[in-house]
RNA sequence: GCCCCAGUGGCGAAAUGGUAGACGCGGCAGACUCAAAAUCUGUUGGCCGCAAGGCCGUGUUGGUUCGAGUCCGACCUGGGGCACCA
């Protein structure tokens, strides 16, 4: 018998399908719409086994969906801006569009032999004008709606990238990308006002119930919604404030969570950069020494945690709220974050633990106002830990008595009724930062004239498309020093213009990709009919680590698109599953170099294991165990597993062994695996030699009912690993009913079943099932066929096997038929003589029976 | 510090509160082979036992239940998110 040959068969059917054009979708037809989509892949160059392992299961879904009678809308593009291209043109004098065009052939040639099921029709790149013009387009929609500002402000600079990032790729104080500390500075910023969805945002995630919860966690978290209490604090000098400060006539205004505490109220900081310091500081050197001081702590996450609590008395005097008598110094504190509300805040510091160690540095006082239950109030007193739990409030005023919720409604009411504040809500999500100083981006379409000031460009004139020859090899923005792109005339007055030189983050760019898939050819950006066929994205599948950058940013722009009329969907994608990490480990040379695992040998020495080069033995540090990266050359290809084993054997490994969901360190174990099943498969469809044991065709039948529907329930519940086991199962079955035992039915249950398996593996590996499929003589292709249905009488056994307990522990089994009642069973088992044996000297107490499952008999 | 999630054989892992370890990898034994590879068959949680069988076993510990890997409490370990957010 002929081993399968992947080489052939492979290569064949993707021609099939191609020929065939059995993967495009129709916008529109009879069928119920499905779309599914994997996040778009960078261009890099090379696949790896994690772009494998995520395409992979897109595929099996949208096969399967096919299958199931859907009109299933698969398409991929390429999120082709960004810096590997520069990267590349500045160390090899390429050109960035021809390196990543190169990329993408490279790229498309690798998914293709994956053997996925996609809509090539609809392929598009980011970086080609024919995109990304229409992305300019719709901004400019944003732009004319006030969704777009400039604002001058401190951001966040990356100093390797020579850019400004927005909060959201910051990571631990350092940059997405770079990995470089991230430095504050102050520049012109584009924002798009992602705020202003900030509510919607928030409550639309309870409303997506197909997504993670530990997505719509992270988000709720990044969006940090809190309720309290704006409130002015009024100068108790009036005349100070008058002629020092300006626009603050109304004194200091605060936000606060607990306006409960404000009996405990000690002293009112502002930020180093709140308006009011910067007026004071302009005025008194003194004060702006200080803010020159607070400017000095870094802002990673290192100078954070030491960073010492540093404040400046300013002099100033404001009154209490609740007692006119009351005088309260204003500090100014390098803990106050100017733009986390309103860049000012009242201490308590018996019930925060900042203003806590705040006042004890500076020995301001410290008076507690909630009462810890069962605390006395006489005695009780905060010490180096304040009480942050809940209570009642004393030394209050008015407030005394009540619980914390309660008296925080009591505060905020009675301020209200003052006019000096009212209850407010605060988010933490700031406004997306969207400008790069980077040359290889989409241009932002606006022009700056000195006589009208920012113009957009006509939408007859876009794209504004990047210039050819732009100068990579020194750092900074190619865009801005490329010698005449930027002068223009001004579309207002005619006169002469610049052109902005900020290109869009490349986040803009993947923020709305699955809309113009629908039609990717649109004249508008999005063409609505199309889009409002398709949207929302019915599956999408991605990785974690964009939990609250791309998931945000398309969920916001989707939003602010459909105000503007060019969708009407709330939400790009209904439902999302955030598959694993491929992980592998890291290997380090002496001299630091990184080395590709396929240059690695591993040798177990006892319990240690040890690397070496292959080629000179030079040993080898073994590092982390690290997401999968060019960066650290841990790199593993699908290619290199197709080429032994075929793309069938490849897919299934990266499917077998891990729940989709869960990180999987790589190792090549599982192919071999994958490998045999293929052969298994074949085995069965390529003449096999008759099996000589007997077998009966109702139990091949109810095999192959119970395997379609173990398979589909799998399928449908992304238990992809699971699925495969199944398979194992069923093939182990129907090699066990070879012979044909002369009866035609007999014949036709088999038949059945090679049927059924060929569907079944088709979404996993599906040239091996062409390839079987048309060796049973059926017409047509497996990826135009239809899922096999079960029979659910079939799909499972008219007997069971109940295991018998007796005080919960298994001591027995018997047989009865399905569905068998409670008194049948239960007549059985005491009939039976080993369970008697077992109950000898016993008192019967209680016997449950659970229908199909077990009997337990309580006895003592 | 706060908020999530996860801990099951040598390994990857299964298991609507109902026979723990399906399926795969690896190991062991056997078949085929001059031999090896490949393939096929059997076996494979631990302990006791010739066997029949018994006892133990899902991070630790307590609880709920006829019955807990699964639910609840506390703890330990690992991973992730947020973090001077008032």
């Amino acid at each position: 018998m002929p081993r399968y040959n992947p080489k052939e068969v492979e290569p064949k059917w993707r021609a099939a399908w191609e020929q065939a054009d059995v993967f495009r979708a129709e916008n529109g037809g009879g069928k119920p719409k499905y779309y599914v989509l994997e996040m778009f892949p960078y261009p890099s160059g090379r696949l790896h086994v994690g772009h494998a392992r995520n395409y992979t299961m897109g595929d099996v879904v949208a096969r399967f969906k096919r299958a199931r009678g859907f009109n299933v809308l698969h398409p991929m593009g390429w999120d082709a801006f960004g810096l590997p291209a520069e990267n590349a043109a500045a160390e090899r004098g390429v050109d960035p569009s021809e390196w990543t065009h190169a990329n993408i052939d490279a790229m498309r040639g690798e998914l293709k032999r994956l053997g996925l099921s996609i809509d090539w029709s609809r392929e598009l790149a980011t970086c080609d004008p024919g995109y990304y013009g229409k992305q300019q387009a719709w901004f400019l929609k944003l732009w004319k709606k006030g969704l777009v500002y400039r604002k001058e402000g401190l951001v966040n600079w990356d100093p390797v990238d020579m850019t400004v990032l927005a909060n959201e790729q910051v990571i631990d104080g350092r940059g997405w990308r770079s990995d470089a500390p991230v430095e504050r500075r102050k520049l012109n910023q584009w924002f798009l006002r992602i705020t202003d969805y900030a509510d919607e945002l928030l409550d639309w995630l309870q409303k997506l119930d197909r997504w993670p919860d530990k997505v719509k966690l992270m988000q709720e978290n990044w969006i940090g919604k809190s309720k309290g209490l704006r409130l002015d604090f009024r100068f108790a000098d009036p005349s100070f404030a008058g002629e020092a400060v300006a626009g603050f006539e109304n004194g200091v205004s605060v936000y606060t969570t607990r306006p409960d505490t404000l009996y405990g109220a000690s002293f009112v900081a502002l930020a180093p950069d709140h308006p009011l310091t910067e007026a004071l500081a302009a005025s008194d050197p003194k004060v702006a020494a200080f803010v020159e001081e607070c400017r000095k702590g870094g802002t990673s996450e290192a100078a954070i945690e030491t960073a010492e609590k540093l404040g400046f008395d300013t002099g100033l005097r404001v009154t209490h709220p609740f007692d006119p008598d009351w005088q309260l110094p204003v500090w100014v504190a390098n803990f106050i974050l100017m733009d986390y509300g309103t860049g000012a805040i009242f201490g308590c510091p018996a019930h925060d633990q900042r203003d806590l160690d705040f006042a004890r540095k500076y020995g301001l006082p410290v008076k507690p106002v909630v009462l810890p239950p069962d605390a006395d109030p006489a005695t009780f007193e905060v010490g180096t830990e304040a009480y942050v739990g809940p209570g009642r409030i004393y030394n209050s005023g008015f407030l005394d008595g009540l619980e914390v919720e309660a008296a925080k409604a009591a505060a905020i009411g009675r301020i209200e009724a003052q006019g000096q504040g009212e209850g407010a809500t605060v988010y933490r999500l700031r406004d997306w930062g969207i400008a790069r100083q980077r040359g290889w981006g989409c241009p932002i379409p606006l022009v700056h004239c000195e006589t009208c000031g920012l113009v957009a460009v006509p939408e007859s004139e876009l794209p504004v498309a990047l210039p050819q020859g732009m100068d990579f090899s020194r750092p900074g923005n190619a865009l801005a020093r490329h010698p005449t792109w930027k002068h223009t005339t001004c579309p207002g007055c005619g006169g002469p213009a610049e052109r902005e030189t900020d290109t869009l983050d490349t986040f803009v760019d993947s923020a709305w990709y699955f809309a113009r898939y629908t039609d990717a050819q649109a004249a508008e950006p999005i063409d609505k009919a199309a889009a409002d066929y398709w949207l929302p994205v019915d599956q999408y599948v991605g990785g974690i680590e964009h939990a609250v950058l791309h998931l945000l940013y398309a969920r916001f722009v989707t939003k602010a698109l459909r105000d503007e009329g060019l969708v009407s969907a709330d939400e790009p994608f209904a439902g999302l599953f955030t598959q694993g990490m491929v992980t592998h480990e890291t290997y380090r040379r002496q001299n630091g170099e990184w080395v590709d695992p396929s240059a690695v040998e591993i040798a177990a020495e006892g319990a240690s294991r040890r690397a070496r080069l292959k080629d000179t033995g030079e040993p080898l540090t073994i590092g982390d165990i690290e997401k999968m990266s060019k960066s650290k050359r841990n790199v593993v290809a699908p290619a290199d597993m197709a080429d032994t084993y075929g793309v069938d054997a490849a897919r299934l490994c990266v499917l077998s062994d891990s729940p989709p969901e869960r990180d999987v360190q790589w190792t090549a174990a599982g192919v071999e695996g994958a490998w045999r099943l293929v052969n298994r498969v074949w085995a069965e469809f390529d003449d096999p030699p008759a099996g000589d044991s007997a077998w009966d065709a109702q139990e091949l039948r109810r095999a192959t009912h119970k395997a379609v529907k173990a398979v589909t329930d799998a399928i449908e519940g992304w238990r992809f690993n699971s699925a495969i086991a199944r398979l194992h199962e069923f093939v182990r079955v129907v090699s066990a009913a070879r012979a044909p035992a002369g009866d035609a039915a007999s014949a036709e249950a088999r038949r059945e079943a090679l049927s059924a398996l060929a569907r079944l593996v088709a979404p996993f590996a599906p040239h091996l099932a062409e390839e079987c499929w048309a060796r049973l003589g059926e017409a047509g292709l497996v990826a135009a066929s239809a899922w096999p249905a079960y029979d659910p009488a079939l799909a499972q056994d008219d007997e069971r096997v109940l295991p018998v307990q007796i005080n919960g522990k298994r001591r027995g089994e018997i047989r009865v038929g399905a569905g068998a009642s409670e008194g049948e069973v239960e007549k059985i088992v005491l009939d039976d003589p080993e369970i008697a044996r077992r109950l000898e000297g016993l008192s019967i107490r209680r016997v449950i029976v659970v229908k199909d499952r077990i009997v337990n008999i309580v006895a003592a």
